[in-house]
DNA sequence: TGTACATCAGTGAACGCGCGTTCACTGATGTAC
DNA sequence: TGTACATCAGTGAACGCGCGTTCACTGATGTAC
């Protein structure tokens, strides 16, 4: 079988975005390559033609992951005011749907405590997200008149990023829905945002 | 060799202090019965006079680590009044030497995102942790004067385990400082703390 | 246009290592008598 | 007090499975002539 000039291009697209995913759920150190390779429609016996070893599909498919979350970030959040966007965001980020979606939602929830486990390149990138998202939130901020924006937006990225880890860890619905709620309303009470709905009582 | 009637006790509970130490610097997943046993300072072969399995160890281990970081918790806080022991909470868990330590830290700060992972009877282990820290603020929170204490505890809760796991994640030690003070400082401005510190600029 | 050969993404069997688990054995000390 | 035997935590060799990695092969289509 020989293929167009971009076929395996493709197919190596396709083995990343089944990587990010087994990543995210599995953590980056359980997933198989024979897993992985299967559910991109194909036998393990290719995989060496697309990455010189699961190290390597690991630390792309960590790059990928982060890639695909700014451009969802984006879809978000794109050009909305600063005010309406970070409770656009917020709204988002401590979901259900997110909570749910833990394959494709975003590797800082995804991954924060497997990090110091993982070599330096991954961490980087890693570290790359939290300033960009950083800088994001602080420019909100600043638009906003906070007299801290790069304090303010660190402590909301901390508060939601543990909020949906903790969300995501017990096995109680009502008590993961009660984090989400409490965490949604008090960042937007402390950012002044209106919309903030009362939690129901945990 | 023939033992006095405590001594199998004082093993298992050297091989599950190595084994909670390892699971949360290593992960769940990615410690070696071999490798715990060896630290514990014995052969691999008598792990099963001990423990039925892996995954028994790493429940009990689990299970045990919760009840030394309560120990550990009161000992920060025991008997200080509501203002003094929030303060101190944060100080000992936003400090760098608990973000360095997280082979002895706190079990959420180190598991949340495997915790998804695990079966039901860890993730339960978990829950109760989430809820007793949860408990703890709500009662301080309401002593200070809260309007709504317990979505302040979940909300601070939050904050703190996200910073941490962010501090711990990134791979400069100055983006990570930048994390805690700034976590430190607006969780202490938020609450009314007095002894908030500046952040170095990030 | 037809024929022979080259290409190369993908297949699937096989290899080998790491690690969880098993098991026959050890040897110091307690107990029976 | 002395002797024979029982106990049992711990040892270390061996087993076997899972999984990362290798490799000879396939077969559809492109290219040379």
């Amino acid at each position: 079988m020989r293929y167009d000039a971009e076929h395996k291009a493709r197919t190596r697209a396709r083995i990343l975005k089944e990587a990010a995913k087994a990543i995210r759920s599995e953590g980056p150190h359980r997933i198989r390559v024979a897993g992985v390779m299967s559910r991109a429609g194909l036998t393990h016996g290719g995989f060496y033609a697309h990455f010189s070893s699961k190290d390597n599909l690991v630390a792309e498919a960590i790059t990928q992951m982060f890639h695909d979350s700014a451009a969802s970030f984006d879809r978000v959040v794109g050009g909305r005011p600063p005010a309406e966007a970070i409770s656009a965001f917020i709204d988002y980020y401590l979901s259900s749907t997110h909570r749910d979606a833990r394959d494709t939602g975003c590797p800082l929830a995804a991954l924060s405590t497997d990090l110091p486990r993982l070599k330096a390149a991954a961490r980087t990138r890693f570290a790359d997200g939290v300033t960009r998202l950083t800088t994001m939130f602080s420019s909100w901020f600043e638009a906003l008149g906070s007299p801290d924006p790069g304090a303010e937006a660190a402590s909301t990225l901390a508060e939601l990023v543990g909020a949906i880890g903790l969300a995501r860890a017990v096995p109680s619905r009502e008590q993961s829905n009660a984090i989400l709620s409490h965490s949604r309303m008090m960042l937007k009470r402390r950012l002044g945002i209106e919309g903030a709905t009362a939690p129901r009582p945990s």
